[in-house]
DNA sequence: ATTTTAATTCTACATTTGTAGAGTAACATA
DNA sequence: TATGTTACTCTACAAATGTAGAATTAAAAT
């Protein structure tokens, strides 16, 4: 199962935090804020979901992620990698180098990151 | 706008299609294939939200896409990155590099390519 | 102990999404 | 031109989603 925007919204918040009450995390949004109900609606669905738990210091909870950030958008990535790139990694690369609007200077960073990320597979 | 999952699907096939008749498209689909009105109904919603447009043949309409599959994979990814990534792309290749899990192959192959449009960026 | 405050649950409701039946219009053909 | 065929529209409806009020519970403050 996967989040729902508002849930995605809310558990980047909780990522960032990696513990949070539910205070802090209605203090992360913008202006207007959501009612603390929604918060707490939302909270409970990401619990069912398995998304999050909490533990319990007096009567609040401090909410934490079972599912890191990068695992989550690892299968992001793969569904939308499937469904737009035949399932090909490579083919998703290339379109991303090219058609994605980044600066040279990104791209050298990006080389960069990749060089280093071939060596240290290559080493162990 | 941007498309849900289901129409995300359909449009998936008329881009590759280019040019497709409604029943070509039902045939795309695996079994269970979805109920003619399910398709035009999407098809309705499509155009509503400015995706395809269709020439009308007798009577018949043969769709067409209105947004470049590229386009609308790079609005997509935009707004992952945003979301995910502060607005950084070069932080989003840095986790694609190192998180997602790419063979060495797979990544020297995107090395070439990034390569390569680095020298098309600084020629013309 | 009583009041205040804050978090959680229950319930509700509007909107969006996935899906499709029934009816209608137009075309093909006997 | 009557009849079947196919595509489209209208309408409908269940499920998922975004949002929050009312009631409840439990901790904190006085």
């Amino acid at each position: 199962m996967s989040l729902t925007k508002a849930e995605e919204q809310l558990m980047e918040y909780i990522w960032q935090k990696e513990k949070v009450f539910m205070k802090e995390l209605i203090e992360c949004f913008p202006d207007p804020k959501p009612a603390t109900t929604t918060v707490a609606t939302l909270l409970k669905r990401m619990q069912d979901k398995g998304f999050v738990a909490y533990t319990l210091y007096g009567n609040s909870r401090e909410y934490y992620p079972l599912v890191e950030k990068k695992d989550y958008f690892s299968k992001q990535m793969s569904g939308m990698i499937k469904n737009f790139f035949n399932d090909s990694v490579a083919q998703f690369g290339s379109f991303f180098a090219r058609d994605t609007s980044m600066s040279t200077q990104e791209l050298e960073e990006l080389r960069n990151i990749i060089d280093e990320e071939i060596k240290r597979k290559q080493n162990g």
